[in-house]
Parts: C-alpha cells; structure tokens; sequence
DNA sequence: GCACCATCCGGACTTTAGTCCAAATCAGCC
DNA sequence: GGCTGATTTGGACTAAAGTCCGGATGGTGC
C-alpha cells in the first residue's frame, strides 16, 4: 500500500512501451472515448471496446488491467491537470494560501472535476471491489488533504482525510446530484470541510 | 426513491409468501450462512449457494434478486436489533439523550454492527452498482442521522447525513482497519460525529 | 376429495469480465 | 538485410451473474 511517498512520487508514469504497443494503447483509447460518448460508460462492454479498436481482448487487457482501469486512463490528463494546479498552480488551490482555504479549494475543484466526469470516475471507483483504494490518484488527493487537514488541526488527520474523500466519492456525488442538487451538495462539502479544520 | 417515510415504515416486510417458497428461502438462507462461513465470501458463488441449498438458481434470485439481496437477507436479523434500540431502546443509542449524544453512541453502535459483519455488509453494499443506496436499511439510518443532525445544528442535516454514512461505508471501514486498527478509527468518527453536531 | 389458477421452481441460456498461451511482431545487433 | 530473444498479440476458454419460461406445486372454493 502507499505510503510514506512524496505527491510527485504518486505521478510517475510506467517504463518505456514497445512502438505497436503504444500504437494499439492509443487505438484503445480513442475507441473507448467514442463508444462511452456514443452510448454511455455502462452500457459498452469490453469486447465492444476491443471490436471497435481493432484489437483483441487480451491486448486490451493487459494494457489496463480491468475496467476501472480503462477509466483511469482516460481520465489521466484531467486528473494530472489537477494535481499540477495543486502541486505548483496559483493559490488557494496551490501552495501559499492556509490550509483551510485550500481545502475549501480543493473541495470546489475536485467536484468540479468529479461532475465534469461522473460516470467515468464512478467505473473508475467501483468497476472492481475496493478498486478506489488501489488507484494512485486516490492516494494522492489523500495525501494533500490529510497534510491540510494536519496543519489545522493535528490529530486523526489521515483517518479524517479518508472520511472527507468518501463524501465525495463518485456513486455518492450521484445520489446527491438527484437528491439535492449540484448547489447544495457543493455547500454542504464545503461546509463539512471547513467544519474539520 | 425512498423519502418522505417515518423510520418504522422503512422496516416493513413482505408480504406473505407460499409454505414452498418460505421452506426454500429457509434452506437458502441456512446453504449460504454455511458456505460464507467455510470459505468466506467472496469465495461462493451463486451457483454453489443453489447447490449447497439443493435449489435451482432461478429460485435463488427470484427470492433475493442478486448477491446483495442475499447478504441484506442475512443480515436482517442483526439489523433490525440495531434499528429496535434506536426506536425504542434505552439512551443514549434510544430516544431521550441529546442529539450529539445520540449520534456518538449511533456511530459507536453502528461500527459495532459493522465490524462484526464487515464482509457481508461489504457485499451488501458493493455486490452490485450503487447497491447500498437501494436498501431499505440504508435509508433507515440515514433519516435517523438526518433528524439527529437537524436538531443541533440546523440546514443542510439531510446532505450531512449522507457524507457521515460514507465514512462508515464497508469498503472504506475496511481500509481503515487495516491502516490504522479499529481503535483510532472509531476514535476519528466519534470526532467527525461529534464535530458535525 | 377435486379442480383451478396464481405462484413458484429449476436448469438451460445469455452476457460479460477476465485468463492463457501459441503465434506474430518488434528492436537491437551483426 | 537477417538473426535472436524478449515483448506483445488475439481469440478461444473459463467462470460467474443474472434472465427466461415451460412445467410443477400449493392454496382455495366447492
């Protein structure tokens, strides 16, 4: 399990791929974000994907491991914006601001970026059992949010960072989209947060 | 979806059934206890679950609809004792204690339930795609949390509800036993509960 | 006891995720 | 260009969830 890494650590990349490899990744991928634009993230299989790129199931995956890593994949550069506006981008959300601005921040433009895209973080999260807790990113938006958390307030900080995230987790995020609307979930999101620092 | 209900409605039960059925769901019930105790379960399919009852699969999920369906079925029991003290037991998990009050000894109670039974909740919640927001249950304790938050702190209860109930979803709780034990995880949500009052 | 109909049963069937390995392909080196 | 070994490919295969419907079964009214 992750752990003691710094947050640029949590962003490295895989090693070098072969050229058809790299070829057929990209194949995948394009094919993947035409059929979920075309017909929704849960209603296209992994051999309609596989089909439509022009491979074969094994190739598709071996590359991305399951379905929910299919999602990462094409989230990957949303995501890694994010973490950059985090890492070195301008406060709140970037360094400099104190620490209950940026979480307030954080709060506001990882939800921007989770309704943005509901469905594909949803597979992403849930596509296999406790497959959010595997993904990297996960411990990334861990990690800066329990170091908020801890200059504020000190103890608890990583179990109560955890808590905070899975207020915000994608099959949650949903329900209170219908519920309540995307308004008052961000107020309430924005109220817990500020409450825990 | 389930609002407007007071909590004994959410408890209702089914309607009568024929003697075949309630034998069958009987020896159901009774195979699958069995199974997830020898093998665990993750590790019982619904194949085997239909065998070991001696029971064709049709039946299986014409009774329980899927793998969710079963788990809540096996749990019922143990969830209607937490869900009576609440309604009617003594304080401060019942009524007549302040909110905050009750809303510790929920979490505490309510992480008790959810220790003792990690892996069944676990696939009661994740069995199937947004499983646990379709289980009568879930709404039970989510309108108790509602009231009790309302009481002491006013707008956006029903919001903060929800996020108070995603910090002890399994699959989290989970995570959270392993990396920090149980102790400073209930310690964490004691505070968060506390916190929110 | 008997007939009737709603309900229930069970296993064959479909669909989908994920595995496996023989054959094809690539990149570096002579 | 041609050899060589590591890597990748692709589709047949397995396993499991969930559906379907012809036939069996149980309750009820007489």
């Amino acid at each position: 399990m992750v752990r003691e890494t710094s947050l640029e650590l949590l962003m490295s990349r895989p090693v070098q791929e072969r050229a058809d490899a790299a070829r057929n990744r990209e194949k995948v991928l394009a094919a993947a974000a035409r059929l979920f634009a075309e017909k929704g993230v849960d209603a296209v299989s992994m051999d309609a994907v596989a089909a439509e790129a022009g491979v074969g199931k094994g190739t598709l995956f071996r590359r991305f491991g399951d379905k929910a890593g299919l999602a990462v994949a094409l989230l990957d550069d949303r995501e890694r914006d994010l973490q950059q506006r985090i890492l070195s981008g301008p406060p709140p959300l970037g360094p400099g601001a104190p620490a209950r601005e940026r979480l307030v921040a954080f709060v506001r433009a990882y939800l921007d970026f989770l309704f943005a895209h509901l469905d594909l973080v949803r597979m992403s999260e849930t596509a296999s059992p406790g497959a959010r807790y595997r993904i990297g990113s996960y411990w990334f938006w861990h990690r800066h949010v329990a170091i908020l958390l801890a200059q504020s307030r000190g103890g608890d900080a990583d179990v109560l960072a955890h808590t905070l995230l899975a207020a915000m987790q994608a099959e949650l995020a949903d329900v209170l989209q219908t519920e309540y609307g995307r308004d008052r979930t961000l107020t309430a999101l924005t109220t817990l947060a500020t409450t825990l620092t």
